[in-house]
RNA sequence: GCGUCAUUGGUGAAGUGGUUAACACGCUGGUUUGUGGCACCAGUAUGCAAGAGUUCGAUUCUCUUAUGACGCC
């Protein structure tokens, strides 16, 4: 069976909606928050602890499986569920993002992209046709069409080409795409643009995908304003009864913006990076935990929170273990942090229930903004 | 007791008779949005053992003292 998306209610006073997606692995209540596992495996955590926090949708990355082990591997493993231990839901991103983020040098052709690879420097070719392949063996739950991840600063010319193309390659995925427990989304790119927004939308739905994803959002610098244009000019070309999935996207405003603007679903590494880096998402803004002031604060990260490591461990003990390079430092705040972004999403379908979620955009953002500055 | 050599920031250390004393680690801030990440960016010695002298000018030359290493009685 695919993935289906329900449409359960539409807030009043915005775009914002409730929804559940009904997988094979059970339900899930949208908005969504979902983790990245990039190499099949969510940095420093087990599986009891990512579903520990609240979460339901893992991502795991084409490209990363494809070089290692490679999909062949995880294909005899059983899949990916089988593979990495996981009975939940997983999405898989397409490796467009990849192609963008990691390839030094790049050649673009209608055919596919051409790049070296980032552990040995090899020559990759990846084609549509190649990435839903791979994806049709790992055996995810959701599959993503193989698009250009173009950056911010790419001009209106260049978009006009590359969401044309994009298109085509969505086209060709979707002729390729071969497995009947997955689910396939098309991806929406066109910049800040309106009329590329729109035409890619328009089109995208036409060739009639799973659900819809919005793409080349949040890259090297793009402004909040670009990325919120990218949503709005996105949103009312898509299907109501069609999950919409917003790329990359996990800073804790940019979610709550995102749902208001007609968003289902997240992903981001935000959570989990920053907190290897150091830093925790609260209430009240986020906070370096490296930082010299919380050496003896032996309160929890947040009084109130509900994560094993609120529940267990002081912000002088966790400043120590990153202070001294031990892992479970980032462990547990990568814990923390998406219990929090999880949190948020829960309380955002409450809001959508309360219909009342532009007050609670402005509760959050009056909180979180506030100790910040 | 005598001789030789050393003494530079929190640490390991480069270096020069003349505007801001290299670099690394550490420390202190910050950044991170479909994860190439124990990453990245920025700041961090008004001072070169102490005192005196030579000099227009000394961390760099000279002397004395202190401390340390090695060698000799």
């Amino acid at each position: 069976m695919i993935a289906k998306y329900e449409l359960i209610k539409e807030e009043k006073n915005s775009k914002a909606r409730l929804g559940k997606l009904h997988t094979n692995y059970g339900d899930c209540d949208t908005p969504m928050f979902m983790p990245v596992g990039t190499r099949a495996a969510l940095k420093g955590l087990t599986i009891e602890q990512v579903k520990e926090c609240g979460s339901r949708v893992i991502l795991a990355n084409t490209y990363h499986c494809w070089l290692r082990p490679g999909e062949d591997i995880i294909d005899r493993a059983g899949g990916l569920h089988k593979f990495m231990n996981y009975d939940g839901p997983i999405l898989t991103d397409s490796g467009g993002y990849q192609v963008f983020s990691l390839a030094k040098s790049k050649d673009i052709s209608e055919e596919g992209v051409k790049f070296k690879s980032h552990i040995d420097g090899s020559n990759l070719f990846l084609t549509p046709e190649k990435s839903i392949e791979i994806q049709n063996k790992l055996d995810s739950d959701f599959a993503m069409s193989f698009d250009e991840c173009p950056p911010a600063s790419a001009s209106h010319e260049y978009l006009e080409n590359s969401i044309k193309r994009t298109l085509r390659w969505a086209a060709r995925g979707k002729k390729a795409h071969n497995n009947p427990n997955q689910a396939l989304f098309g991806i929406v790119q066109g910049g800040p643009y309106e009329d590329l927004r729109k035409y890619s939308a328009i089109e995208t739905v036409k060739m009639d995908f799973d659900g819809y994803s919005i793409g080349g959002v949040a890259n090297d610098g793009e402004s909040k304003e670009d990325m919120y244009k990218a949503i709005d000019y996105s949103i009312p070309y898509l299907p109501k009864d069609k999950v919409r999935y917003l790329m990359g996207v996990g800073d804790p405003i940019d979610i709550i913006e995102g749902v208001i603007r007609g968003v289902d679903i997240f992903d981001c590494v935000l959570p989990t990076r920053i907190a290897r880096h150091g830093q925790a998402f609260t209430r009240d803004g986020k906070i370096h935990l490296n930082n010299n002031k919380f050496k003896e604060d032996f309160t929890p990260i947040e009084a109130d929170c509900d994560c094993y490591a609120c529940k267990n461990y002081t912000r002088a003990y966790i400043r120590h273990l990153l202070n001294v390079g031990e892992s479970l430092g980032g462990s547990l705040l990568s814990i923390h942090n998406i219990r929090f972004l999880t949190k948020l999403t829960e309380e955002l379908r409450e809001a959508i229930k309360n219909d009342n979620i532009l007050e609670y955009r402005e509760e959050f953002i009056k909180r979180y903004e506030k100790v910040n500055k």
